[in-house]
DNA sequence: GTCTATAACCGGATAGAC
DNA sequence: GTCTATCCGGTTATAGAC
């Protein structure tokens, strides 16, 4: 995450350090025994503090979550570099995003579920559309962008500007998908993957297709009028 | 829902009024308060019932909720019954049914986001796609089979085997704006609603184009996959 | 002001008597 | 079917240590 390393010797603050000492203490109980079977305490237990200290650190156990969310994203990216820097072809850069991204998810697979169930709530501070989440799903958006830039096509202005976005809605509706998966190694999650990045490749070519113009022109008026939360009124 | 009145004094068993009344305290409750800050002991003093056997008859406090989604369900078909006798315009026929769909969501948004949120865990009965709702998915998709063989449209056998089922996904997806929507009178989902019918309506129609055929063939082939829980290799 | 700990609260859930 | 008593774990209050 921010990883700054003033001098040499107090590399990091003694509250960062038992920050981590938490949440890693969270994550190995986690993938032991999932997320409900692990409690607070037992979390505190293994981190070496108490209850009250990892409160301190933690206001929730759901916030727990929060931060692995954060944290899986920061892996996504590290594992999306390379083919962004190599590919050029829309279809093979989208793809080495959305396979980096089943990969950096396998370890939490055991309790994904959890992890992202929150999605669906609009009260938690943890829905991807909450404000308290902006910032990580900014950064994802913007990776879809960066997808989106880097590749040799040309695409007409209006459908560009939603791209991201509507990018970025694809892959949450892949991570809903994985969350329900247990086929064995996640096969299927890569398969679908697989499949739907190709259409969703055919789909952006055959956005420029005449007949499909307005159909292309509705779509993006109303996803941009409900994303940027346009008039109540008409 | 069964409703089955045998003679005339004993219409219901005790059992059964005792069930209704709970589920009654809960729902106002839920109304007043929300579902976080309402309690079982809260629902059973309502009741009059004590907490214990509250649970007698709801295992948890979410098990409640998923008879209000049972409840929910046979109210939406109630109000969808008009529209389906007398339309047979596709476009017309979905449009009725989606909107007595927001009509008959609408008393339960205060806390719809609860009620619908376990949608994301695959481990709660009470997600979707879990065998607990199985009957009552099941009925729902029905529903949009209704919608389509009654329209008079004719399609592809192909796309008319997965379309119920993909209807019944749209709707889903309608649900998830609607938990997050908080415009006066729900006139945001009302749009959406209006908009996508329309969408879904034209997108049915291109269809048949040639151009999009192998596009509609390999969605299809995938959903069909996903669906049918099909081969791991390969 | 940053950090840590202990004790208590509260509400969902369960055990077991009647 | 119904109750009372109890457990258990997330969360909070609060006091003190560095």
């Amino acid at each position: 995450m921010t990883g700054k390393t003033t001098g040499s010797e107090p590399k990091v603050s003694k509250g960062e350090r038992t920050r981590a000492l938490i949440l890693e203490a969270a994550l190995e109980l986690f993938r032991e025994h999932g997320f409900e079977d692990t409690t607070m305490r037992a979390i505190a237990d293994r981190a070496g503090v108490s209850l009250g200290n990892a409160y301190y650190y933690f206001k929730s156990k759901e916030h727990l979550i929060q931060a692995i969310y954060a944290h899986t994203h920061d892996e996504h990216r590290a594992a999306s570099a390379e083919v962004l820097a190599r590919e050029t072809d829309l279809a093979a850069r989208l793809l080495g995003v959305m396979r980096a991204k089943v990969e950096t998810l396998r370890p939490y697979h055991r309790f994904g579920g959890v992890l992202f169930r929150t999605a669906g709530d609009p009260h938690s501070p943890l829905n991807p559309f909450s404000p308290e989440s902006r910032e990580v799903r900014a950064e994802s958006t913007a990776l879809f962008a960066e997808v989106l830039a880097g590749a040799d096509v040309k695409l007409p202005k209006i459908l560009a500007d939603e791209l991201p976005e509507l990018l970025w809605l694809y892959h949450m509706g892949v991570i809903l998908f994985w969350i329900h998966d247990d086929s064995p190694g996640l096969v299927r999650t890569e398969r679908l993957v697989e499949r739907t990045v190709e259409l969703v490749a055919r789909l952006i070519g055959l956005a420029r297709l005449p007949v499909l113009r307005p159909l292309v022109r509705s779509v993006l008026r109303l996803v941009k009028e409900l994303r940027d939360g346009v008039p109540y009124s008409s």
